[in-house]
DNA sequence: ATCATAAGATGATATATATCACCAATGACT
DNA sequence: AGTCATTGGTGATATATATCATCTTATGAT
């Protein structure tokens, strides 16, 4: 992790500003973005971890997370993944003391930290604010609740095809992909077992739906995989 | 379903004011309440229908409802339960036009129905009032993706365990409880076949973990479901 | 460059779950 | 009271998934 200038990049230009501070004015934007601080993570590093006081408020800037639990018998859960414009540090941010999850760059990824405090205060006086980020908040849990329902809905080899079509259409909008994380981080995500994720791309690619060289993965015949995610 | 006065009940005195209205002052109340309408459902009744417009902002008095959605290969599948205190009215309330799952009763249930635009209003101007509902909001959701976390890591027995863990605990606490649903509810709920849910009922009933007459389950050893709630 | 470690891959087998078929019990409705 | 639909229940069997073992191939650290 590496930590930039806080003048490296502002507020009042940013083109994420829209997210969330597009109903706030530049004496407020101020007050929150004096304090703000941009880090850097390379791939694979831990951004915040399961149990850590909340103090601030986490904005994707650019790359990709993935968001973890332990669960009680130690094993390693995927929640969901985020990418720029996704909201990161929502979950529990408004109503626990500490998080419940980890968040851990899955790409080289940047991030920017205000002062929750700061942006409470925000919330306080700004309502035009306050409804926008409630809506943002609203979003982004609904999307983790309806991927996590369609994903419990079906079997391994949809799930294995939802993922695909994840990183695809709403990641990375290229039918050739470069997947951010291993196999296991499939199972991991979809809750089945590494094997047998590997087995489905390797059926996947005898069939002639996708070709795969390690974790780069081509989606030749996109509408017979999007039919594997509807149906199994 | 059957429609009270609005003057039955008086949201000044509403013992579930602490829920979301705790930091509003009387005037803000009047103006949000003065419009209110209470129903009354009985079990088994649509409360809201997946793909109506969002008008309203609801509040769940009494009972017990069930949150579903249709799958795209028409079967339904059930998001979560919530009883009173839980918040019902909130997953795309500020983030959709429409509803993208439907609300029954499965107990005889209560509620009460806010204009959503004064509720908005309501936030516009009070920012106490919108940090509160935001914390509220962020917490029914939390349970909703935990809970649905959970499930998804746990097998057939581990699934039916934690749903007659969770309505003798966290909603009747008592171990003698009356399922206010029916085995092919459980089995939407956690994502199995109806005939392994009640498969699995009649493990535990042979293993002297339940006792089991129809709907009327008596859990007998706690302990032992929990534990297999836990690892199964 | 080399070693150690993790990731990817595949097969054999055990276990878990779904499917299908059937019947009994219950409840709703004339 | 009787019929019809729904729920609860069980068994036999097919299918899906997990487990275990083994191997190859990347990847990272020194």
């Amino acid at each position: 992790m590496s930590i930039n200038s806080k003048y490296e990049c502002s507020c009042v230009e940013c083109k994420l500003k829209t997210l969330f501070f597009e109903k706030v004015d530049s004496a407020e934007l101020e007050m929150v973005c004096s304090s703000k601080i941009e880090y850097q993570y390379k791939k694979g590093e831990v951004i915040i971890r399961e149990g850590e006081l909340i103090n601030d408020f986490i904005y994707l800037k650019s790359g990709l997370v993935k968001l973890t639990r332990q669960t009680s018998d130690g094993k390693e859960q995927i929640l969901s993944f985020a990418k720029p414009f996704d909201f990161v540090s929502l979950l529990s941010v408004f109503s626990a003391q500490r998080y419940n999850y980890s968040v851990s760059s899955i790409e080289d990824t940047s991030i920017c930290l205000l002062a929750l405090e700061d942006v409470k205060k925000t919330i306080l006086k700004n309502g035009m604010f306050s409804l926008n980020l409630m809506e943002k908040l609203s979003e982004a849990t609904d999307m983790i609740i309806l991927d996590n329902m369609e994903i419990k809905r079906k079997h391994l080899h949809g799930r294995v095809a939802h993922v695909l079509i994840y990183f695809s259409e709403l990641v990375y909008k290229n039918s050739t992909i470069r997947l951010p994380i291993s196999r296991r981080e499939i199972a991991e995500y979809i809750g089945m077992t590494t094997e047998n994720v590997i087995r489905t791309l390797s059926e996947f690619k005898k069939d002639g739906i996708i070709r795969t060289f390690g974790k780069d993965i081509d989606i030749v015949d996109p509408e017979r995989l999007k039919a594997i995610s509807q149906h199994g």
